[in-house]
DNA sequence: ATCCCTCGAGTTCA
DNA sequence: CTCGAGGGAT
């Protein structure tokens, strides 16, 4: 407890109407969810100590939110709780004991249903037509949006709201299958006929992550991004133009029905059957559970799924299933005491920026990147994010010692979302890339129209050390135990200039160097042995020509057999090439006419290094895969993506990278993602491992 | 000239 | 994974 609580107090209240303005007014929060929920429990945890201290203006005296100007005032004939969170399973079973205390011995099911991360919507029908729409606002009185509801097309003008007897039935019969696979779910055993006119719909108005992802890209020129889809629901439910609100393509998932003043139902998992022939998209997660175990089960099967979902959540929600129980249980202060919110861990988080380093990269890339003051995200410490270029640095307008978010969006790729201005304090300081390259203080070049800039030294260490790595990479020659260590030292030890070099290494250079005893040494001989006989293709993979990738390089390869002829043809020639364009053409015929490129493929050649086709890499296409595009997402089991992206080009297919109504075949493996997503919605066929191994091994009789 | 699909390049952490 | 840009089709 701090020496002046007083202070503290007020402080941290001051803060939080801050960022409750941020947040609600201005669609703009500095911190993420789960730190400002660590601002309410201290507050909370002071309050407790000295309840003398607490005024009814405290922000724990009200349920959160406010509203935005410029809309009508709509008072919530029922109050829209909020529920209390919890950020771990031991939070779920303290709240399983509170409900079974209060219980006292009668059984009770749980259900539990994801918690959309968008802002939650009141829908009033009258004799089944929507009436109003508004916002939670501050759970008393929200916003009157009903022209900006009415713009949303999974929100039925009017809905069933009876449903006829077939429906009904329709429905029952449905539910069985539908959830068959989440645990322990017993089919809906009615959908009740509701009599009152008066109806009001709650749930949850989302940006589906495609439509976010839309937006964004478009607003990229203007500067004005959203930082999260969720920001993105709620700023465009602030339009004050319904025509704007039309466009940004907002969803909406309903989870709870109320009929006047009373739950309508007699069971929470009715509600959902009832939804469904009401007329509205339910989503398709949830479950009934027995038990809290249940509950946790399915929290954990939600968070493997969460990343495919088209819309992001921030959660589970657990419930009371009955609502007689949950009239009983009634209501705390500010939360209903039957029903949890079970949060994961933040994507989100904010930190401080300590400086920022400047790396090199193999084609002379200087990249800017983000020294963190490290913080959990996601499961991870980050300390270190990529700042991508100078415009990028400009665009975010960072500066070192600036407080900023980040945020793991590709699931495992840390990024700088934006910087909070409001934490500055003078100190800062602005960042300029450096004229010179940090590494080797040679000239640094930004060509015209071109974002990056490089260091032009080609002989710069660290472009020379990028350059091993690419060379031995599996992709390349694959050449094992020539790592990142290994090659530093090689450099370091002026042992190696360039690729040729790698191969009039000798035992005793190697052995001497740290970490490298004789066994390690003569393995990584071995390997270089190998690389030898390494297939054109890697070579020119390998050689570091500008354009020249792994496609690409195979392409030239296949085409031209030796490095010989590619390298006496002219610009025309391999422009007329199939694939290959003016730019490609121009740059390999460069990276040929330079010289020491020349004197590199020579003394590669000198060491043994196979620079033709290898005879017999015949292709014998079968009619399955020629011609087609397959497309891997997901973990495959039994092989990884490249050889899975071999395997079908050795039978004259391709292994393409996005879903297109090209595809032919999409291969899902365990966990597929967005690309699962769009076959699906392309009608793209889909397949899984073990059917694409039956095609692979079943060899097509000719 | 414009759109759509792929390729190339850069990147983090355990 | 994501972004920007090359290459081909329309």
């Amino acid at each position: 407890m701090s020496l002046f609580p007083e202070l503290e107090i007020e402080e941290l209240r001051a803060e939080i109407r801050r960022h409750d303005e941020l947040y609600y007014q201005k669609s703009a929060p500095e911190i993420s969810d789960t730190e400002y929920d660590a601002l309410i429990s201290r507050l909370k945890a002071l309050e407790a100590a000295r309840p003398d201290l607490i005024t009814p203006d405290s922000p724990t005296q009200r349920v959160g939110e406010s509203r935005a100007e410029a809309f009508a005032e709509f008072v919530h004939r029922v109050p829209l709780m909020s529920l209390d969170n919890s950020y771990d399973f031991d939070d779920l079973r303290a709240f399983d004991e509170r409900c079974r205390k209060l219980a006292d011995g009668r059984e009770f099911q749980y259900v539990a249903e994801l918690k959309i991360d968008g802002l939650s919507l009141a829908l009033h029908y009258e004799n089944g037509a929507l009436q109003v729409g508004a916002t939670r606002g501050d759970g008393q009185r929200g916003d009157d949006v009903t022209q900006n509801v009415r713009t949303i097309r999974a929100i039925p003008a009017r809905i069933q709201h009876g449903g006829t007897e077939t429906q009904r039935h329709r429905e029952e019969e449905k539910q069985g299958g539908l959830f068959d696979e989440i645990i322990s779910v017993p089919p809906c055993p009615r959908v009740p006929v509701l009599n009152s006119d008066v109806l009001e719909i709650r749930g949850e108005a989302y940006m589906p992550r495609s439509v976010f992802a839309d937006i964004n890209s478009v607003a990229e020129e203007t500067g004005k991004r959203f930082a999260n889809p969720r920001n993105a629901a709620a700023g465009t439910m602030r339009q004050l133009d319904a025509a704007i609100v039309a466009s940004r393509r907002l969803a909406f998932f309903p989870y709870d029905v109320w009929a006047g003043p009373r739950k309508a139902f007699a069971t929470h998992w009715e509600i959902f059957a009832w939804l469904q022939v009401a007329g509205f998209e339910v989503n398709p997660h949830r479950a009934l559970c027995a038990t809290m175990d249940e509950v946790i089960e399915f929290c954990n099967q939600m968070a493997e799924v969460r990343e495919s979902l088209d819309y992001e959540i921030d959660g589970v929600v657990v419930k009371i299933n009955s609502t007689a129980l949950q009239d009983e249980f009634g209501t705390t202060g500010k939360y209903p005491r039957w029903a949890i919110a079970y949060k994961y861990p933040a994507l989100q988080a904010t930190t401080r920026l300590l400086s920022i380093s400047v790396q090199v990269g193999r084609t002379g890339a200087l990249t800017p990147v983000a020294n963190l003051e490290p913080v959990l995200l996601a499961g991870t410490t980050v300390a270190r994010a990529t700042l991508h270029n100078e415009d990028e640095i400009k665009r975010l307008d960072i500066r070192i010692g600036d407080t900023v978010m980040i945020e793991k969006s590709g699931e495992i790729i840390p990024k700088v979302i934006k910087v909070i201005e409001s934490k500055r304090d003078g100190s800062e300081q602005v960042f300029a890339m450096p004229s010179a390259c940090p590494v080797c203080g040679g000239e640094v070049v930004r060509p015209e129209g071109e974002v990056v800039k490089r260091c032009s030294n080609r002989d710069c260490p660290a472009r020379v050390k990028g350059r091993l790595l690419y060379f031995s990479t599996r992709k390349a020659m694959d050449i094992e135990g020539l790592g990142e260590v290994l090659v530093e030292q090689l450099v370091d030890k002026a042992l190696v200039k360039d690729v040729a070099d790698l191969y009039a290494l000798t035992l005793e250079q190697l052995s001497a160097l740290e970490r490298m005893a004789e066994k390690s040494a003569s393995n990584v001989l071995a390997q270089l042995e190998a690389s030898k006989g390494r297939d054109l293709s890697r070579l020119l993979f390998g050689l570091d020509i500008r354009h020249v990738g792994e496609r690409t390089s195979r392409i030239l390869a296949r085409s031209f057999g030796t490095v010989e002829k590619l390298a006496a043809a002219t610009i025309e020639e391999i422009d007329a090439i199939h694939e290959i364009g003016q730019t490609v053409a121009e740059s390999v015929r460069q990276w040929f006419d330079d010289e020491r490129n020349q004197q590199l493929i020579a003394r590669l050649q000198a060491a043994g290094v196979a620079t033709e086709m290898q005879g017999g890499a015949e292709i014998q296409t079968d009619e399955r895969f020629a011609g087609k595009i397959f497309v891997l997402t997901g973990r495959l089991e039994t092989m990884t993506r490249d050889e899975a992206a071999k395997a079908i080009e050795t039978r004259g297919g391709r292994a393409g990278s996005s879903v297109s109504k090209k595809t032919a075949y999409v291969v899902a493996g365990a966990e597929a993602g967005s690309k699962l997503t769009k076959a699906e919605a392309l009608g793209v066929t889909v397949i899984d491992e073990a059917a694409f191994s039956a095609m692979l091994e079943s060899e097509q009789q000719a």
